[in-house]
DNA sequence: CCTCTATATCACTATATACTGATATATAGA
DNA sequence: TCTATATATCAGTATATAGTGATATAGAGG
C-alpha cells in the first residue's frame, strides 16, 4: 500500500464495507456456483425479496457484481475472479486468527 | 469458499467490518512501516487519542493487530503478513473496478 | 504516596444502515 | 390495454458505531 489519497482510502473502505455483511457474503457464496436471478437468491437465502434486492444493489454499486436483464428477471453474477480470491484469503485469515486465539487461550495468555 | 456455517460467515463479516473504515485503514497503512505507539499514531493521523485508541481496539479484537506494553506506552503492530496481502489485493481490485467504470462511462453503458 | 505521562474506557450524540411491508416500475402475454 | 410476474424503491423503525470530551487506569520516577 503506497500513500493512498483520501479518496482512494474511502474507496477501499467502501469495498470492504460491501463485504462486511453476512447476508451479502451468503449472496456471494451462492453466486460462486454460477449466475442467479433475484428470485433464486431469495429462495436460497430464505430472506425477503426487498432485502435481497437491496443487498444485491450494494454489491453491484461496489463493483463486485454485474447484472443482466433477462425477460422480467435480473440475473446477477460475480464480476471478477479476484473477488473470490479475496474471500478465500479472508477465510484463510479468519481460520488462522481463530487458531491463534484458541492456542493463546489454551496456554493462558502466553501468545 | 465451501459451505460456511453461520458462525464462520459472521466471523468473516466481522473481519471485513474491521477493515471497512477509513481511519482504521490509515492506521494499518501507518503500521505497515513498522510498529508504532498509540501516541505516534495519534500524531500521524491528526486524530484524537480517544478515537485512535478505540480504532486500535477494534483492529486488535479482530485479530489484525498485536500489541505489547512497553513502559507506559503500548506498541501496536500488524499481526500477520497476510493482512497486508489482503489490503494489496483490495487496492488492486479497487483500481480495476474504477478503470472498468471509467471505461463503461466513456462508452456510454456498453460495459 | 504523589505526580506525570500514556493509554483505555465511559457517557453521550449523531449518523449510517439493516430490516420490513407497501408501493412503483418493467416486461411478457392475452 | 389489462393482467401477471419479477424486481426495484420507498417510508419507517431499530440498532450499530464513529466521533467527542471527560474520566479512569497503569507504569515510571521522585
Amino acid at each position: 500500500m503506497k500513500k493512498l489519497g483520501t479518496d482512494a482510502i474511502e474507496q477501499v473502505a467502501a469495498y470492504f464495507r460491501a463485504l462486511a455483511e453476512p447476508q451479502r457474503l451468503r449472496l456471494l457464496s451462492e453466486l460462486r456456483q454460477g449466475e442467479r436471478s433475484v428470485g433464486q437468491l431469495v429462495e436460497a437465502l430464505g430472506a425477503t425479496q426487498s432485502n435481497v434486492s437491496k443487498h444485491l444493489e450494494v454489491l453491484f454499486d461496489a463493483g463486485l457484481l454485474s447484472r443482466e436483464r433477462r425477460g422480467t428477471s435480473t440475473v446477477y453474477r460475480i464480476a471478477e475472479a479476484e473477488t473470490l480470491q479475496l474471500c478465500d484469503l479472508v477465510c484463510g485469515n479468519v481460520v488462522r486468527i481463530a487458531a491463534r486465539r484458541a492456542g493463546r487461550d489454551l496456554r493462558l495468555g502466553r501468545g
